[in-house]
DNA sequence: AGCATTTTGGACTGATTTGGTACTATTTTG
DNA sequence: CAAAATAGTACCAAATCAGTCCAAAATGCT
């Protein structure tokens, strides 16, 4: 659990898709051909995508989508912002005031929030750059915070 | 989205309530005045913690649950782990054979593995003890990772 | 032995979310 | 004007989630 919805993972690989092909404008059928995906699905995710800024679109017999920004502009939390609303690991992780009963003494809810600070700033580093090129793997430094060295990259901890 | 069901928000809510008393026992009602719950979902929860190894548990007139483990000794991970099973931010994360049709040629797959122990790692880094201590807050450092200082505590960034 | 209390396990239900499809408009090109 | 493509929305089936309830087993006490 702690599941990415599956649009958010079609929307990942689609762009991914774009991105490896050097932002060209592809439609809907195109995609969802290069991606296997079945086309109404796929067309959801492009219009979704397009709402939320992160693809643009030209309609006509010849339009299509691309990219609207360069793909090392584009980050895994604006794709999934994009298809899921804002990240927020519990419901109180994403609200000013609280009203869960126990708002103020909560010791968990502020907790709570630097763990979904924390989350959220590691996929807010990837870029769908990275995500099109695989096997790159020195952009993640979560692992060992306050032990081991800090020498700034290339120390993911993979598997 | 990204998020934690309520569940596992309960449990982390109702461990900490566990130790912040020092490890003692409580019955399924104490722990659902002082957590502020339902007493059907308490219990509910407390019996998967007791399945899932976290909890203890002593039936007849003077049971109760306590904590199978020192504070310290159980992290986050652990605990949603407990409810919601394996940790896995795509279908696909924890599967070792995949079997999206994408298998083999899928670049993205490799990424979301990562990407999935970056979010394992910083929850299994957060333990009970650290959650029951309110804004005790350098003990994530995800934040920043290759741009500004890396001091090694202290660095969370909150808010 | 018997009783009260507590955990255990499972089933069950209503609500919400998600995945996916379909349909109708609107825009653009030729 | 016709074809092709996107835009928007509505819709439905399936899965998941939240929460409740009940009967059974275990335990301690008298």
């Amino acid at each position: 659990m702690l599941r990415v919805t599956k649009l958010a993972d079609y929307a990942i690989v689609m762009l991914t898709c774009f991105a490896s092909h050097g932002g060209a404008t592809h439609n809907a059928r195109d995609v969802a051909r290069e991606a296997r995906l079945p086309l109404p699905v796929v067309s959801k995710v492009l219009k979704r995508l397009t709402r939320e800024g992160l693809l643009t679109s030209h309609r006509g017999i010849r339009g299509g989508y691309g990219l609207a920004r360069q793909p090392h502009e584009i980050t895994v939390a604006d794709i999934i912002r994009a298809l899921e609303g804002p990240i927020a690991v519990t419901e109180c992780a994403d609200k000013v005031k609280g009203d869960c009963g126990l708002e103020t003494k909560c010791p968990v809810r502020a907790n709570w929030h630097m763990i979904n600070q924390a989350i959220h700033g590691a996929l807010g580093k990837i870029t769908l750059a990275e995500m099109a090129r695989p096997l790159q793997q020195q952009y993640v430094n979560i692992s060992e915070p306050l032990s081991t060295g800090q020498s700034g990259t290339t120390s993911a901890q993979v598997l």
